[in-house]
DNA sequence: CGTAGCCTTGAAGGTGATCAATGTTTGTGG
DNA sequence: CCACAAACATTGATCACCTTCAAGGCTACG
């Protein structure tokens, strides 16, 4: 827990965010905030917390879940860097609290900004408020592509899952994720069994339309050949 | 297609998208709006085409919809009376489309208003913001309820999706849907197969846990009944 | 070195999908 | 007003996909 430095305003202004936008603007949107580093698997809120703050992830990854009744949990969304959690929920009461957990995904770096910041600077900013509605946007698309494929089979709602999330910048046939999933949270995010993730993708790791290069890390997709495995 | 006379701002004003705001604001918010009276099954727009305006739901109700890949319908959400549809979509670039289809249930009137009056009174106001973030964090709390249900048996679905839907006036064990639900619509937005959905729910019709009173109409449902068919 | 989290495999079973057929209701146009 | 089509509702039989349960292995980490 620290406060920003140069480096950090930097790196937020190359966020989609804030990009365009000068520096003494970013630095007001971020008074009073701190940067916070997560150890794997660990909780920046929990659901029913109050909802005092919001953050960004500047590095790493944090998913988003809730417990579902039989005691899994069901990823809403992975957060990765650029992402904004939490600030649908400032502008609710002053008693509001997180409706999910947010857990974070390997060693995480966010910056934690309270909600006074939001309620005076970002709130009746049109510019930011626009730029957030887009993030939203996105997100609301997601889970809308998630659902349209509840029929398909499961290899095919798993293949649009890793699509999803190529990185952006590889353009060629093997492109590699942008954050490395795990067979475990592939399943909460689709809401399956995990079995039933590792028999899907077990071809795909067979005749190398996926692997991983040093067993950990991330994992690398040829796209093409995915793609083929889904026709018929 | 007409224009807004005053039974239609009062009507704007009882929503609680503009409740407490005077007069003149509400009409500077309908600025060059219309009203639309939908007959049953029409399209506001359509998943692809440009989206020139929004709306705000008056009477009825609409549903948002995609197409799966496999031809199905998939609802992602009813649009009922003061539900505002379209609107996060206002915020994006000139040429956006809508990615969901609006199809009206039953007779329905809308307030169609144009991108420019977004634009020009809506994006600069943070009370309006701050209610849209509302109904937009509602959306998508809906959204996530169901994913989270979704290792759920699925009888217990639909059930959820019924008590979501239930009139908040009624507060005594019987109470009614605030609107009529098809077994079509019902499966389409749980992404499930009608058939399904009817053999789920032939057992609370026999023992009277839903009922629908003259045949044709909205159901009514008796609460404790149905949450004692979940318990096992 | 032991635990915790994740991965993997197999066997058995159930839930919901699919297909096919039929009935019912509603709306449309002659 | 009747005939016909379209949308919705219903039922039964069969089957595939995914779940569940059980067991074991691997790796990281305190």
């Amino acid at each position: 827990m620290a406060g920003l430095v140069s480096v950090d305003y930097e790196k937020l202004s190359s966020f989609e965010l804030f990009k365009g936008l000068n520096r003494s603007f970013v630095e007001k949107a971020a008074f009073g905030a701190v940067t916070k580093s997560l150890k794997h698997r660990e909780f920046f809120f929990r659901a029913g917390d109050t909802a005092q703050s919001f953050c960004i992830v500047l590095d790493g990854a944090i998913k988003l879940l809730r417990h579902s009744p039989r005691g899994e949990d069901i990823i809403m969304h992975f957060a990765v860097q650029g992402d904004v959690v939490g600030a649908l929920l400032m502008n609710q009461n002053e008693r509001a609290i997180y409706p999910i957990s947010a857990k974070s995904m390997g060693p995480t770096r966010i910056v934690c900004i309270p909600k006074s910041t939001f309620k005076q600077y970002w709130q009746s900013d049109v510019n930011i408020q626009s730029r957030l509605n887009s993030l939203l946007y996105r997100r609301m698309s997601n889970i809308q592509d998630d659902k349209t494929m509840s029929t398909s089979p499961l290899r095919v709602r798993i293949a649009n899952l890793l699509m999803r999330h190529l990185d952006q910048d590889s353009e060629n046939s093997n492109q590699t994720l942008s954050l490395s999933l795990t067979r475990q949270e592939i399943a909460d995010a689709l809401g399956v069994a995990v079995e039933s993730v590792i028999r899907s993708m077990r071809d795909w790791q067979d005749d190398g339309t996926i692997y991983r290069p040093s067993d950990k890390g991330t994992e690398i997709i040829n796209v093409e050949k995915l793609l083929k495995h889904l026709d018929p």
